[in-house]
DNA sequence: CTGTTAGCGCTTTCAG
DNA sequence: CTGAAAGCGCTAACAG
């Protein structure tokens, strides 16, 4: 089954037409007339040839319709995020609908210069690990969209973190409450501990800053202490983090009456974790996500979270990309008033 | 910010030397000095060259370092599936580490005609809906891996479903039982419904009648009728289907003793639904999963289920890919003994 | 070890 | 509407 690869040239030898008419056949249908396009196309199907070479195409016309999705973090923790994996199904359905490619890039590879040159721009889903990324996204001129943090005078889709991480704390907490709070990615740890007085981290994770933000306002209005002895950092919500987590909040004597945790994911361990305990969920204990993801809902007790629809968000983060539109925008939540809070 | 792309020719002609110099300072570091080889690469980094053009290298070399990545279905709904994901995510483990970038690719899409000249080959993650994409693949000559299923001479990974079904039957079904069986992708239908005597597809989904054949032998063993009413067909394990066919097999009088479910996603709506008509699972009612995903084991009460680690599906399915092996692979499974069967 | 040169396969003016 | 020709940016022979 080898077959020598057909070239646009050796059609238009066979087919004793010039090269520029069978380009044109396949790419500019107005540059000839319709009977001749029909001849030609289908006299390259019965030879067997599909049309012109896209490696070629791609130098030539540089362009590719590949759109890099640059993921925070390596593609792989990325993949098995319920919440990023419905961020990139949106997104691949719209690009899918517009006849591209989708190409997934790691955030903590060494730079995108591997990939610059044959893809039609990126899409962002979160601040790179590697912040060299960022830099040179911003030294280049394909199109760039981000999502859920800023880079640039490129365009961003977000929502308001802030104000969702106020009123989901303000909707859990009682007045005077103990309340600790499980964060994602708080400081510059590969470990799940307490926060202390150690350095927030910023650029790469505004994001989790703006909901302590909001959860510290919402503290304040209910008159709670803030404690930074009673905010963890996680670094990823996946694995053993989380529940290391959970352990050691709900070992904590006096027990908190509220736990706020910045992802689904952190707040099912706690409860799983807080079940186990014969712990009485909300009564003595309150537990509040982020999010808003599939398992959230069908679990019991269901979860209280804040709700966001991450396929809404590639959506969109696709459409403007394609529009090419400057315009940023902010999407929005609702607050899912499930059983734990 | 508008800054012109420099060549490799523009850099050659700025450095005073040949353009097969730099050339082969980037690619071939045997054909010149070490010395002269980093005076141009550190020269090219201060004059913001960052190499050879990857689309032009794409045209000349022949080769890209992307790989395609062939979905059974479209790409939107394979990423929302925590067993695709995990397939994805070992995939792009091993890439990653080999320099490789991933491409996801729709095996609904018309004709894989628009990558082939572009991606250095094909890792197929099932069954491609759309049948054309398997003859394409079986006539050009970039290598291919299939994963739980087979095409032509290709190297597959699979894992022993027959024998997976068999054992977790084997495992639940106590002598005599009625066996209902909520069967993934049986018949061509896109809507949830009991197989009765419609055509069994074969090519598309080997997959589930080598499932079928497991659970049928199972069923002979242990003397149960075997009754086409009591078999359903689900297109897809995400959504309302799941759900639809749980009603409907639950409200069945006498209701069936044993449920066997081909996707743990099934089997949880199931149990959810069971769980909250008071059945008393797995005294009166006993279900068995099938995959071993992570909330089959979060989940209360756990899931007895096939456990087959997509993850490590993925990272062999690459590991075949890029060593070029002509042989095929059998993973192993286990089976989860959880507490619905 | 370095420079020259012929393409990789295609698109797109520009004459005809 | 068609054909000839100039590259897109690079690599790999091949001479030197």
């Amino acid at each position: 089954m080898k077959k020598n690869k057909l070239t646009l040239k050796d059609v238009a030898l066979q087919l004793g037409v010039s090269t520029a008419t069978i380009s044109n056949a396949f790419n500019r249908p107005d540059q000839l007339s319709a009977a001749k396009r029909e001849e030609i196309l289908s006299a390259c199907k019965r030879i067997g040839y599909s049309g012109p070479n896209k490696a070629a195409q791609i130098l030539r016309k540089g362009h590719s319709s590949i759109v890099a999705l640059v993921l925070a973090d390596n593609i792989e923790y990325m993949v098995s995020d319920p919440v990023a994996s419905m961020f990139i199904k949106g997104v691949s359905s719209v690009l899918q609908d517009a006849g591209k490619h989708l190409l997934l890039y790691a955030g903590n590879a060494e730079s995108v210069s591997e990939i610059v040159d044959f893809v039609d721009g990126f899409i962002c889903y979160g601040a790179p690990e590697n912040p060299v990324l960022g830099q040179e996204l911003n030294q280049q001129d394909k199109p760039v969209v981000t999502v859920d943090f800023d880079l640039g005078d490129w365009p961003s889709v977000n929502i308001d973190n802030e104000a969702a991480a106020y009123q989901i704390a303000k909707h859990a907490i009682r007045a005077g409450d103990d309340v600790a709070i499980l964060g994602l990615k708080l400081i510059d740890s590969p470990t799940t501990c307490r926060v202390y007085d150690s350095p927030l981290l910023d650029t790469a994770t505004a994001i989790s800053h703006r909901r302590l933000d909001g959860y510290k306002r919402a503290m304040k209005e209910k008159g709670c202490k803030i404690n930074n002895e009673l905010i963890w950092h996680i670094p990823e919500s996946r694995g053993n983090y989380s529940r290391q987590a959970a352990k050691e909040v709900l070992s904590i004597s006096p027990r908190p009456h509220t736990i706020l945790c910045m992802s689904d994911i952190i707040a099912l361990e706690l409860l799983q974790c807080a079940l186990s305990m014969e712990v009485d969920v909300p009564q003595t204990l309150r537990i509040t996500g982020f999010d808003g993801i599939d398992e959230a809902k069908r679990t019991r007790p269901q979860l209280t979270t804040v709700s966001q629809s991450s396929t809404d968000k590639g959506k969109c983060a696709a459409e403007l990309f394609l529009s090419f539109s400057k315009e940023s925008v902010v999407l929005p939540f609702t607050i899912f008033e499930g059983e734990t809070g």
